[in-house]
DNA sequence: CGGCTTCTTGATCAAGGTCAACCTTTGTGG
DNA sequence: CCACAAAGGTTGACCTTGATCAAGAAGCCG
């Protein structure tokens, strides 16, 4: 079949997967994941990858670019866009439509934030996973886990920390996650560098906070020389202050394995 | 076995499970589940079921009482508490330990609310579940995702909305949580009545507010003639006003099967 | 060079935090 | 049954954080 060995040609070398946050298939494991294989399929910035209301929704895993789950909200905000609230910022190889696929119904949506490609699965072959890969349920139930660690951590963020906190927590919980990917880089003088595709809004929205505070938040730590914003890439000039501001402690996500 | 048979007799017609968000057991899953069983425990008011640093912990269920799973933070409060964000409310029926039997650490403590009793289920065993019961692993799996939907919702609500909407808000999710497990009673006069063993520390820490304002915030609601407290029971004087005022949408969790 | 969007800065205002006093309820021992 | 203590709840005065509104400054295309 076409369509196999397509998926074989992708899945087995797949260069997201390799990175060291991802755990090796079992060849069962990789047999079943690219039966479920079909044709990824792309997203231009801004458009939704996974409607709010859309039911029996496609199963798929971001292959390239990033996205955010979010959560539209009645209203709208002082500068006219509709209120959201966005609850997890997607890198890639993360899973979308989960909740979706188990549930019937997706209480959220996801959005691209940059170009996007997503390895689309089949929802239908999705339930047979539960006998044929008990090893790899066990897998996607521990990284449900790790995900709700971090949303966890984002609530007592918004609960409890003030502007700058806010931000700086999430600069450095990214700058964490993207390393695990090999998506970092290193200045110098001992700052590092990690890709930033945020606007202003997406920070307002992710951390609860209006457009002008967020500026306002990044001065401060621009101004005591924790951060610097280049372009589109982030730079931490002193990672150590940074975490001891922001009161970080990271939320660690080793050996997870997803299907993608 | 002495053990089996205990089993047996608690959890085949156990009381909690009768409820109907619950769906019944199969013949295997019950099995197992009873195959799972140990001793029950109880504890006190504030004691913690699970240390938010214990390694390797219990997997249980909770039996009877209330409980809260929540987040030490550094540093204290005004009042002179340690800082908290408790993270969800879980009433009887919710797992309690599921992410460090799956990730091997926790990340958050569960606290006693009430006086509880948990059903202690051997972490050893959990494992087999995988392949004994692909049924109930998917259905553990169901629960995960509502679990996180009902945390987007709080992310949503921190993010976004003012305290008396928050405290609206909690009041009707609550009220809605316990009506499908039959715990709420219907006053006269149309006003409906739950359960309320919240005190304002617990609001505060619940809603990323102070003490004080969880006081004024709640003036406002019984002033607008919305609620009611009763002692240790909460009347709901006019839903439709509340839902408008909280901008309420129900998160519902139909036909989950826990492992009780 | 306009015409966008995004970012920045300033002035003003409201929501909520802090501190402190006081009131109510609950529980306990005499 | 009362007295008292301790915990929790309520209220008011004042202050801080962050929202709102509005006007520019940079970028970033065509």
């Amino acid at each position: 079949m076409p369509r196999a060995s397509a998926a074989a040609a992708f899945c087995q070398p797949c260069p997201v997967r390799r990175r060291p946050v991802f755990k090796p298939f079992t060849e069962t494991e990789l047999a079943f994941v690219q039966g479920m294989w079909r044709p990824r399929r792309s997203f231009a910035p801004d458009a939704d990858i996974l409607r709010p209301d859309e039911k029996g929704s496609a199963l798929c895993t971001l292959w390239e670019g990033w996205a955010y789950r979010y959560k539209a909200l009645p209203g709208t905000t002082s500068d006219g866009r509709t209120r959201c609230q966005i609850l997890d910022i997607l890198p890639p190889g993360d899973p979308i439509g989960l909740e979706s696929t188990l549930t019937g119904s997706s209480a959220h949506g996801v959005r691209a934030l940059s170009s996007v490609q997503v390895c689309v699965h089949d929802p239908g072959a999705f339930d047979a996973m539960f006998t044929a890969c008990p090893g790899l349920c066990r897998a996607i139930m521990a990284i449900g886990q790790m995900d709700m660690r971090r949303l966890d951590h984002r609530l007592a963020l918004l609960g409890q920390a003030s502007a700058p906190q806010r931000l700086g927590f999430t600069v450095l919980d990214l700058y964490d996650r993207l390393r695990r990917r090999e998506m970092v880089a290193v200045s110098d003088r001992g700052a590092v560098s990690l890709p930033w595709p945020l606007k202003r809004r997406h920070l307002a929205d992710l951390l609860g906070l209006s457009c002008t505070h967020v500026t306002r938040s990044f001065a401060e730590l621009r101004e005591a020389g924790l951060v610097e914003r280049q372009g589109d890439t982030l730079l931490i000039k002193d990672r150590e202050r940074l975490v001891a501001l922001s009161e970080y402690v990271p939320v660690d996500e080793v050996g997870c394995r997803g299907m993608l």
